[in-house]
DNA sequence: GGCAGATGGTTTCATATGAAACTATCTCGC
DNA sequence: GCGAGATAGTTTCATATGAAACCATCTGCC
């Protein structure tokens, strides 16, 4: 008999290497730090951050409009709203044509937190990105632009490739 | 008086062209595409498949070795690895020189899956990666490497800088 | 008009999560 | 040796999450 411990049939799988695990730990990395300061200032849970950033820029979006911008899903979307309006930060406003949405944008004080947030969240951005040169960023942003639409045209592969 | 709707004053950021945002949607669209694959077929949660990854890789490791190794917290940890022993895919050791700490491995049967999972995982990470040419992708590669120590050396950034 | 879906949004409910408390063991200074 | 922290790991508990059910409105199509 040739070997009776398994030598060299596994494949294994370095994951520092491996790139979606990578982008996983880099991602929350940076997210949890900037998470931090909004948390701590403004009590804003992430979903509420996303929402008033998403406000912020595009005043006036339905909550689906929202959710489809940020990723998040419409559960998460109608709390964040939800917690948001009962601290007047956000405000409703039905739409004339469509019963079923309603509008949202900021308050003054929701829109006082996003003046204030914005050059925190830009500040950060510029101390993750010193890492950096100009050119970097430039080809880091064409990079991920890629993958992005690569991902997006992917849909959800099939289970099996056979 | 000039005008009565502020104009000028409103800094606002571009999600789509914000950074952390930017990985954010990427890494949990890769994430979620693979989670996707390995849930199907393993009923294997997200810490699991990461336990897994890292045993397969490196066995012996202690609980703590995998929460750091994945920038899991030690609750999720040790939650996922007593389901895994539980079905019998992971194995606990305890270790001779100290009482506290459990060597985790994976049992042929747990080795069955990681031996399964690794291709199909190098796999989508290739159809992923389709999008980039060679070089582009060792260029990726480097610039995540780049930020990922640079936010590592930043530690947690004090509250406010003034 | 009016009814069979589709769509926007909320609520329910069962599960996932993580901070903090806890247990057990180890380490170090005396 | 032995008592005061540190460290590994688990459990508790309160909160966050998301799938599925739900309600309301809208959009065809007859």
């Amino acid at each position: 008999m040739p070997n009776d411990v398994k030598t060299l049939e596994h494949l294994t799988l370095d994951l520092d290497r491996f790139l979606p695990y990578k982008l996983s730990i880099l991602s929350n990395r940076a997210s949890d730090a900037i998470a931090q300061h909004y948390s701590d200032r403004f009590g804003l849970s992430v979903p509420e951050w996303r929402v008033i950033a998403v406000l912020g820029q595009s005043p006036g979006m339905s909550a689906r409009d929202v959710a489809t911008r940020t990723a998040m899903d419409k559960v998460q979307v109608s709390r964040a709203v939800a917690s948001l309006v009962e601290a007047r930060r956000v405000k409703r406003d039905g739409d004339e044509a469509d019963g079923r949405i309603t509008r949202l944008s900021l308050t003054p004080r929701g829109q006082a937190i996003y003046d204030d947030v914005v050059p925190l969240a830009l500040h950060l951005e510029e101390v993750f990105l010193a890492a950096l040169t100009p050119d970097e960023r430039k080809a880091l942003d064409r990079l991920l632009d890629k993958l992005t639409d690569r991902i997006a045209h992917l849909h959800v592969i099939p289970a099996r490739s056979e």
